[in-house]
Order: C-alpha cells, then sequence, then structure tokens
DNA sequence: AGTGCTTTATTGCATATGCAATTAGAGGAT
DNA sequence: ATCCTCTAATTGCATATGCAATAAAGCACT
C-alpha cells in the first residue's frame, strides 16, 4: 500500500464517521482508483489516517466485506474484490458461462461490424452527442453448434477506447467489456417478441416464433458504455429466480 | 412485549454471539412467531435475558435492520418490519399496483374456480401427495379495461385453509395471498411462448402472438403454498430492473 | 533447499463506558 | 381539555481495551 493510495481516502464530514469511512473506500474502488486485488490499508493505518478509533474503522470494513466489495482475510489483511460476473435473477452477463453452465460446448461467431458515427436509434438510447464514436457488433452465439442467441451491441468508443483496436477474436464482446471496462450502473428490460424474418434465419427458427428479448444499456459514472439486444428462442429459454420475502436467498 | 415473547429468543451456541442473536431473532420472524408490527424487546431486555453485551445485541440489531427485517427509532424502540410488497428486478408481485403504477385504472375478473384435488401436473409441480386439496382460479386483470394479463393459480389449501371460505371478490388472489398467507422462498421463471387460441381470445390478441410467460412457485417454511402462471401479451409489456455490479442499486 | 518452530501482523469478537439524539409519555399550567 | 415542559426510555455512535484466531514471514537446523 503505497502513500499515495491511503491519502486518497478522505473523510466528507457527513454523518456518521464509520459510515464517511465505509462511503470514503466504496468511491475508491467504484471509481477505479483501487481496482480489484489492491490491498486495502489495514484497518491501524486507517485508524492513524483518519484519527479514528480501530472499532470505527472495523465496522466500515466489515460492511464493505459483507456488501462484497472487499475481501478480508487475517493476518493477510484486506483486498479489493473482483465484482461478480452474475447478477441477482439473471445470470446473463457471461454468455460463454452461461452455455456452458447448461452442458453445452460454447462456440461464437461475429457476424457484422461497423464502426463510426452514432445511428439516430443508438443516439436516442444512450443520449449522446451525435458525432459520437461507436462500434457497432452482430454476434451469434453458439451451444453445441446450435444457435443459442443472437447478439446486436453498441459500444461506446469515448468510453472504452481500446475496444476500437479489439477484434474480438478470442473472446466475444460482452465478456471482454466485463474485463476491460468499468460499469457503475445498468438497466435491462425483458420483453417478448415475434422474430423477424432475418433473425428467425440465424437462430434456425420459424419466423414469427415467441423470442424472449433482453435489452441491457450499462453506463460507468453517468457515461454510456454500452448497449445490447439479446435475443434468446422462446421455446428453448428460461430464466430462473430465486428469492425470499426480504430477498435473494 | 411479554414474557412469552422475549423467552422465544433463544441462542445455538453456532459461530459468534452476534451472528447467534441475529439468527435467533431473525427465525422468529421469518416463521411468523413475531408477525409485522410486533414490538422487538428493547436492547436491555435482550442483553439481560442472553447475558450478552449491550454492543452485542445492538450489532445483531443493527444488521437485522440493514436487511430490512425490522425497523428501530429512538425511545420508540424496534417493532418487526412488513414485508416489502416487491421484489429485486420484477416488481409484479401485486398486479393491482403494477397496473396502477402504470396509470391505469385497475379491475379483474374471476372466469373459473374449482376446487378438489391436485391434478397431475400440479402434483408434480410441488410434489405434493397425490390426495391434496387444492383451490384452482382462473383470473383476467384490466388495465382501463384493456386485457392486461392472465392469471392461473393453484392455492394449496393445507397450508392456506382460510382460501377455501375466500371468495376474493374484493381482492384478486394474488393480493390476498400476500396479506393471509407467510412465504419464505420463491421461485420463478420468465420465457416467452405464443399464445394459445383460448388465450389468445382472452386477451384480444392473435392466436400465436409472442407473450411473457412468468411462472412462480411459493413455499412456506419447505410447504407449497401457491404457484402461478402469469401470461402477458409480448407486445405491451415489458420488465425493467436497474443494477450495479455489486447488485441492486 | 527444505523442514519445522517461533514470531508477528492483521482481522474477529466481545465487553465496558459514556455521551448524543430522539421522542413517548408523565405531569403541570392554563 | 389543551398546551407546555420535563423526564426518561431507547437507540445511535464512538472510544478504549483485551484476547483469540489466522496465516505470513522469519529463523534455526538439518
Amino acid at each position: 500500500m503505497s502513500a499515495s493510495q491511503i491519502d486518497a481516502v478522505a473523510l466528507d464530514g457527513a454523518g456518521p464517521l464509520y459510515d464517511q469511512i465505509r462511503r470514503a473506500v466504496r468511491d475508491l474502488i467504484l471509481n477505479g482508483a483501487w481496482p480489484p486485488g489492491t490491498a486495502v490499508p489495514p484497518e491501524h493505518a486507517l485508524m492513524e489516517r483518519l484519527g479514528a478509533s480501530r472499532m470505527t474503522v472495523h465496522r466500515a470494513l466489515v460492511q464493505l466485506a459483507r456488501e462484497g466489495l472487499i475481501t478480508r482475510r487475517r493476518r493477510s489483511g484486506t483486498i479489493v474484490a473482483s465484482p461478480p460476473a452474475s447478477h441477482a435473477m439473471l445470470d446473463i452477463l457471461s454468455i460463454p458461462d452461461e452455455v456452458r453452465g447448461l452442458g453445452h460446448a460454447y462456440s461464437y461467431d461475429i457476424l457484422e461490424r461497423r464502426d463510426g458515427r452514432a445511428l439516430r436509434p443508438v443516439v436516442a438510447l444512450f443520449g449522446l452527442g451525435r458525432a459520437a464514436e461507436v462500434a457497432h457488433l452482430t454476434v451469434l452465439h453458439f451451444a453445441d453448434g446450435v444457435p443459442h442467441v443472437l447478439e446486436e451491441r453498441v459500444i461506446h468508443l469515448a468510453t472504452v477506447p481500446a475496444a476500437a483496436q479489439e477484434r474480438f477474436t478470442a473472446v466475444p464482446p460482452g465478456d471482454w467489456l466485463l474485463q476491460n471496462s468499468l460499469w457503475s450502473q445498468a438497466e435491462h428490460a425483458i420483453s417478448a417478441v415475434a422474430a423477424e424474418a432475418d433473425q428467425a434465419q440465424l437462430l434456425n427458427i420459424g419466423e414469427g416464433e415467441p423470442c424472449l428479448l433482453v435489452e441491457r444499456r450499462t453506463w460507468n459514472q453517468g457515461e454510456a458504455v454500452t448497449a445490447v439486444r439479446l435475443l434468446y428462442p422462446g421455446g428453448r429459454h428460461r430464466f430462473i429466480g430465486r428469492f425470499g420475502p426480504y430477498g435473494k436467498v
């Protein structure tokens, strides 16, 4: 832990001390200053730096650990955790994982790629400026060689400049983005639609057959990152979630 | 707080003391011994009863408050909270609320009701005994008079005996169950299907049109409570959720 | 180099103490 | 009764202290 890292922890004076500490550390993690794997200063160091008692620092860190942002081990210390790759009711962030989890062999094919100015609907989707540079991608994912899901994706190149050079030959764009970009907020919508002719052909189903459509938009600190539409053949897929009265189980 | 209520708090000796206390109180809430609104003993009372220090009791209760099971106010004390009526990404537990939230007038119609022995598929759904008594209900929900969602429901009468007498004239069965039954676990699945002829007619859409199908099963302490299939016309509905890398936002 | 022992840094847990903030309820004044 | 004030019950927060558990790091000996 370098001096600059511990000096970055700064309180804002608002609310209880333990919560100021919790938010200070949380913000350093969420905005990328402390990427996953970074060592969080030990309680004694934070204690000195912040002039708080150890129990107060402890309380803040224990809470962050419960929230999953950090991992703590006796003697080893505290490190920033890797964000979980799956979420709540929909374990669909990584399509390779999803397919392999079902016991199938995974493969994918980039059908089309076009980089350039954002089209009007994309601009509307994110509220971008008219001149925003984006990458448009169409990807078909297979399970045991059978079409599994059709992905149409837009990546905002101003937010993820490295994507302009990336060919996505080894890793599909969704997984690549998980590892090469930060995101702080996402929104998704689920609906049912009838497959259009070209989509039906790609997915090897009949035109008009019901499909699950998952649309997801992702931002980092208010800046657009990516938007994706995933079209699943309805007969073959269902999303399952379990929960209790007070939240996920 | 009667003596019987505080005497019900019992530790199991497993793990940290604060966590034993947390689980003891949590279990009393989840299994219905302390229904919503019940006063939880003040910290001093629990302290004496359990022989723990106030800070330890405090830690357990603060955590339960963060989890949403109890509400605490200075001087007033601590009470058991009402379970939230909506969950995670899918705010679909109360259809009246859902419809009104969209700005429409809500109404519903019980199309059919049949009480008796569970049919074979229902038995399989829940793993019930062959002789289990259930209520089968078909309900159509309207938004501004337009069909909104078709509900097919099964209620396990052994778990919710009061449902046998209830006519569901004032409150639809989903909402009635929320208020008149306990549940500790639920599972739901979302898929896309084509509307069958009779369903399409009820929903006033074309046969074969894509629909979102939400299937939910609910248990209390391992005993089946209810199962429901909700069929939403696909063109008209989408479920939206927002979340961050570490969970719901 | 490896092997086993000891030291020590770090977190986990529980207690005791004190004061602050909130507000229900008691009691008093009108 | 109504309003006001005061009291006291209850939770919220921070500190200080001590010990336990864990495991990394160092060290001694082969």
